[in-house]
DNA sequence: TCTTAATTGGACAAAATTATCCGATTTAGG
DNA sequence: CCTAAATCGGATAATTTTGTCCAATTAAGA
């Protein structure tokens, strides 16, 4: 469905949001332990996140990154997927025709669609605060 | 969502199933061209397909693919999905943990259940004598 | 039997994604 | 000023997916 890219995105914007809460910065280090992500893979991702205004980065001794408590109530995974992967999948034809319209749909069109806007909408409805609120209850992981 | 393989894939068995019902069997060639595929990359798809019993092939001067009639309605497009690319975006965690499962569910897990219930849903609902009869009806179509 | 048109199968090539490496830059603090 | 710890940016490598090429095989029909 996402890219590794997204897979690792997602779960480092949540580590990054529970650390934040308590006012930490996290480092790259800490992020890619705690998720079991590739380091210097994870690095790039972050970079263009910071990059997208997604997270914030700051360099340096006492440098990390970190997620303003405010913004995490209004970041949803929809905006987070489309700064990684971009809107492709929520665009794209499911079949591969080069475009998806109602004037010329694939056969699968009318079916797909529901899902992907179930999908959409799902998206958009999920908040960055209550996914990082999910871990920290312990009521869900970031690994194994 | 699904890949170039699967994309080709569908679109080819619906070509099949639609020239299958006047009793044609269909040649690569002609597959390749009605679906805009690359040739050679669709050759090992079908050659896949047949193996595992998706459609007919047979070699020789008059040869080509088909699917018998009966096949077309129990056919569904969750099963063709499966032979190419296996049941990975069925199984699979939307955050890539190792097993997606209720005991330890990453963070979107219960949102994503479902929409990926949607999804299995619909597929095993769709066969493909239906989307072969709505591309010959006019009401879809294979290309751009 | 020969030709022609088709699939099959193996090796290979190109492109995209995933992943690594390393030097440059920044910043806090001794 | 110097060091340590962090991100940044560019180059490169490995892996997977996508795509190509070509010889082998099969079967119908003249
Ligand atoms: S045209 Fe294929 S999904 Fe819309
Ligand atoms: S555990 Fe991630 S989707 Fe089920």
């Amino acid at each position: 469905m996402f890219s590794k890219a997204c897979e690792y995105g997602i779960k480092a914007v949540i580590h990054i949001s529970l650390q934040s809460q308590t006012g930490k910065r996290v480092s790259l280090k800490e992020i890619s332990g705690a998720i079991d992500s590739p380091l210097a893979f994870t690095a790039k991702i972050l970079q263009s996140l910071a990059k997208s205004n997604i997270i914030e980065s700051s360099k340096g001794s006492v440098g990390g990154y970190h997620i303003p408590e405010d913004v995490q109530s209004k970041l949803t995974l929809y905006e987070i997927v489309i700064a990684i992967d971009g809107d492709n999948i929520f665009e794209r034809c499911g079949l591969g025709l080069r475009q998806c319209n109602e004037t010329s749909p694939c056969p699968i069109h009318s079916k797909f669609k529901i899902i992907r806007e179930n999908l959409i909408d799902m998206m958009k409805k999920t908040n960055l605060l209550e996914l990082a609120i999910s871990v920290d209850k312990g009521e869900s992981v970031l690994v194994i």
